[in-house]
DNA sequence: AGCACGCCGACT
DNA sequence: GTCGGCGTGCTC
């Protein structure tokens, strides 16, 4: 071997760390370089240089992909600390780095309509006090600092937004906005275009590799200033980055599931502190997360506690579904009066809508289940339906098709129970395609509109029945929380929560979280364009349990009492925020191998944590069934990890993991750090 | 992730 | 006999 230098190199593979290269010629750090790996090529990029000479035969570096200049160092660091944090192989994770295809050499006309419209510029609006007082305390910063924008939904955060991006850009740098990926509508986008013209770019799912191919070059070749995206929207490096905003902050869905299970709030935290620049949280319902943060003092707070146009929040009311006991003769008349009622529809709600659509506004009704009903049942035997790959009762949809809500298996639903084959199945619960039908029945002559991910499949779905709802056609709309975010119709004045049970039993400590935060953002949707002295838009929100924690505090819009309330409870059990969880997923396709496996694991964790005194700040529970004990024909269980010590979750969770040569064949192990859903 | 090797069932 | 099914193992 000559003296060529040998370099650290992250290959395409699930490889755990970088592999050895030589190569005679000069190389940058961050280059794309190709690579011979076993008996094919494939692309790697450049980590650095390594004095380390290993014992086996190192294979030399095949050429420089000449497309790419080397990503900036910080970026680079950006994606090792996301490889090392969440503990996903370094080669696969700097691979999302570069755009699906090659440059396109020239323009070609497409029969697409344009990523961003060409639109009028708007004229600024005036900033209220409050955005005026946080758009001055975030402007006053240059280098890296994190700040909440707490602002109720209403309040105009968009606009501190905006008014930050073009402070941004006549200092000569670039911004980076990160949306959920389902607010990432032709409005939001088209928004954003009204007031930046053609310096704006973006990626989302609906793109092309084509189309996002050119808008990567457009931003990392500077001809646009401003990205905005879906948390994806990251691995673009922007080049002199001076600010980088996360909308909805708290959404659960900036955590990836798969893959490389990172969070896309946090990850931005990180690039922002690399690339030192400010990094904007906004949400009117904060994850507990941020809210710890921001009230430990890591992050500046600005709050805008008033709608703008002092529009009022909406009045909010609760409705116990608990039967009523007919004691004297007055709640006889009521109940026999209200008897052709479904039971899932309380007299109050209806009338609220009757009084609603009288005065031709509109109603929603949300409901987080799809189908007819959860489940059905054979009254003889007991015997209920469930999904031969899942471990998850069908679900029934129209035309007496069971279906199966996590793989998408469909049978036809048989009338005689196949159990015993006496019975006959009846259903059993409650879902949008029911409500819909029953609301037909209750409103006729009313246009009734679905949203769910039965009925709206694509984009251009979505954008049809926001048309619909702004050009006043649909008088009712029933849905799952996929139109509970982010939607703003002027004629909306009523919103129900048809059973806001649903949510608080889901078998997750965030449940409660989650519940307020829905019941915030349905609040939202309500009576969003109530002029001066018009009443409140209203909120009914049905349960069986009043008393719950996300209800108590939903109904006085109080965001503090129910963040501060909720800190201790989860304190109480070192649940995150105050502590730290991992979670590790056993699975495979048989059940005896992941149950040994998962005891293994467990095994290996007790025993860690003798080995080093820190340790003992670290919690193990389980091994235990997985709430979804078993998912496209793979049983899984989980271990957790816990600890009230942050620091401590990272470094036990990859020795707990090791070099991976315990795992017996056929087992999977997925480890989520940070874990947003324990299902 | 690919791409090999390897060891059993049904094919011209 | 051998073509090919996908379980198992390795990649500087």
């Amino acid at each position: 071997m000559s003296d060529t230098q040998l370099w650290k190199v992250a290959v395409d593979a699930p490889l755990p760390e970088a592999l050895t290269y030589s190569f005679a010629e000069p190389l940058r750090r961050g280059q794309l370089v190709n690579v011979p790996l076993g008996k094919r090529k494939t692309k790697g990029l450049v980590l650095g240089p390594t004095d380390q000479v290993p014992e086996f035969q190192v294979k030399a570096i095949d050429s420089i992909d000449e497309e790419y200049a080397p990503l900036p160092d910080t970026f680079v660091k950006w994606l090792e600390w996301l490889s090392s944090y969440y503990l996903h192989p370094v080669g696969q994770t700097v691979q999302s780095a570069f755009p699906p295809l090659k440059k396109a050499d020239k323009q070609r006309a497409s029969k697409r309509a344009p990523v961003i419209p060409q639109l009028e510029a708007d004229k600024l609006p005036d900033l209220t006090p409050e955005q005026k007082t946080s758009f001055e305390a975030i402007a006053a910063h240059k280098g890296f600092s994190t700040h909440l924008l707490f602002g109720v939904t209403g309040s105009g955060k968009t606009e501190v937004y905006l008014r930050l991006l073009d402070k941004v850009l006549k200092e000569g740098k670039r911004g980076l906005i990160l949306v959920p990926e389902i607010s990432l509508t032709p409005q939001l986008i088209q928004r954003f275009a009204r007031r930046f013209g053609d310096k704006i770019a973006a990626l989302h799912s609906q793109l092309t590799d084509r189309e996002r191919t050119n808008q990567w070059w457009d931003v990392v070749e500077g001809r646009k200033s401003i990205l905005i995206g879906a948390r994806s929207a990251l691995f673009c490096p922007v080049p002199d980055l001076g600010l980088i905003i996360v909308d909805e902050e708290h959404e659960p869905s900036y955590k990836q599931d798969e893959k490389l299970k990172y969070n896309g709030r946090d990850a931005a935290v990180m690039m922002g502190k690399l690339m030192n620049c400010p990094v904007v949280l906004g949400s009117a319902t904060p994850s507990l997360e941020t809210w710890k943060n921001a009230q430990e003092g890591k992050y500046h707070l600005h709050p805008l506690k008033n709608r703008v146009a002092n529009r009022s929040l909406p009045d909010i009311e609760v409705i116990d579904l608990r039967q009523q006991k007919a004691d004297d003769d007055q709640q006889k008349l009521i109940i026999e009066k209200y008897s052709h009622l479904p039971y899932w529809m309380s007299p109050q709600l209806y009338e609220r809508m009757h009084e609603v659509m009288e005065r031709g506004d509109q109603s929603a009704l949300f409901l987080n289940r799809r189908g007819i009903a959860q489940m059905v049942v054979c009254p003889a035997c007991g015997h209920t339906r469930e999904c031969p790959n899942c471990d998850i009762s069908l679900t029934l949809h129209a035309g007496s098709h069971l279906v199966c809500h996590y793989c998408d298996y469909h049978e036809q639903m048989k009338k005689k129970c196949p159990d015993c084959k006496e019975g006959e199945l009846e259903a059993v619960g409650l879902g949008t395609e029911l409500l819909e039908s029953d609301l037909a029945r209750l409103f006729p002559g009313k246009v009734i509109a679905r949203a769910d991910r039965d009925e709206i499949q694509s984009r251009a779905d979505l954008e049809d029945l926001i048309a619909r709802m702004e050009s006043g056609e649909i008088d009712i709309l029933v849905g799952t929380q996929m139109i509970a975010k982010g939607l703003d119709f002027p004629k909306l004045k009523l919103v129900g929560l048809v059973l806001a049970d649903v949510g608080f039993n889901l078998p997750d400590f965030r449940a409660t979280e989650r519940s307020f935060q829905l019941i915030t953002q349905m609040s939202g949707r309500s009576g969003r364009h109530i002029k001066e002295g018009e009443s409140p838009g209203l909120v009914i929100i049905q349960t069986f349990n009043t008393e719950h924690d996300s209800l108590v505090f939903a109904r006085n819009h109080d965001y503090e009492g129910f963040a501060n309330h909720e800190l201790n409870v989860r304190g109480a059990l070192n649940y995150p925020p105050v502590g730290r969880l991992v979670s590790f997923r056993i699975q495979g396709p048989h059940l005896g191998k992941v149950e040994e496996t998962a005891r293994l694991l467990a095994r290996r964790a007790q025993s860690l944590k003798t080995q080093v005194p820190q340790y003992n700040l670290v919690e193990v529970l389980g091994p235990a069934e997985a709430a979804l004990a078993k998912l496209r024909g793979q049983f899984r269980y989980h271990l957790l990890i816990k600890s009230s010590q942050a620091s401590l979750v990272n470094p036990f969770s990859r020795q707990l993991l090791g070099d991976q040569e315990w795992v017996p064949s056929g087992i999977k192990i997925l480890i989520d750090i940070d874990p947003m859903n324990l299902l």
